[in-house]
DNA sequence: TTGCTCCTCACGTCACGTGAGGTGGC
DNA sequence: TTGCTCCTCACGTCACGTGAGGTGGC
């Protein structure tokens, strides 16, 4: 059982503290232990669920609706994924468009 | 001189009027004047300049760093915009790794 | 004792969203 | 008088950011 401290688990996921802090207050995810000196500490499953939140936050899904997925099942998921996948590539659509239209206004601005 | 109504005016740009007075209430814009019953008109002035901050905003500028370079010389916003779109680009690639990734674990849920 | 790290609140931030309470013409 | 539209506050929201104040080992 390889315990890592609240540092380390932000390090490895390049978050913040007060992101984990967020998570926990939501009741997303639990630390694991805390050590004699009352630090935070957490296990691989720990850390997995962690990833996975983060995994879903950084498609765009909403704390809340994370809550409704994270514990569903691989239907529920799955659908869930789907339709993200393709407000995903709306999204990338549009950046196309405004990259492009940004780009014609720096010629304009020569 | 064709003035036209707040409500107009967030129709032709498809944001809320609570948008329009967000950027009103932070400087960077104010409307042309108030017809007899206290109703908000814009001119096409001001309707350009709406136009010009919804696109700093939808390019990510946050408000007052479109309070910033909105009135500046054509140099330096010739300068942010060339930054925001690499920060564009950076954002693309990410989303298209993302899609790809969630399209991954979207088959293994099979 | 000093410096360093961690912890737990809790207010701040950003760009609006969403009423609340009031006005004016029809 | 009723219904509809607009207006101006101002609190709420979301996901953290940023201290504040305190603890414990070295």
């Amino acid at each position: 059982m390889n315990l890592i401290t609240l540092k380390e688990l932000c390090e490895m996921l390049h978050i913040s503290r007060r992101t984990i802090q967020c998570y926990e207050k939501e009741g997303l995810m639990v630390a694991t232990n805390k050590n004699k000196y009352g630090h935070l500490l957490y296990d691989e499953k720990a850390v997995e669920r962690a990833k996975t939140i983060k995994f879903f936050r950084d498609l765009g899904f909403k704390i809340k609706e994370i809550k409704g997925i994270i514990d569903a099942s691989n239907d529920i998921k799955k659908e869930a994924l789907e339709n993200r996948v393709k407000e995903l590539e709306q999204k990338k659509r549009k950046l196309e468009v405004i990259i492009k239209e940004t780009r014609r206004l720096i010629n304009e601005l020569i």
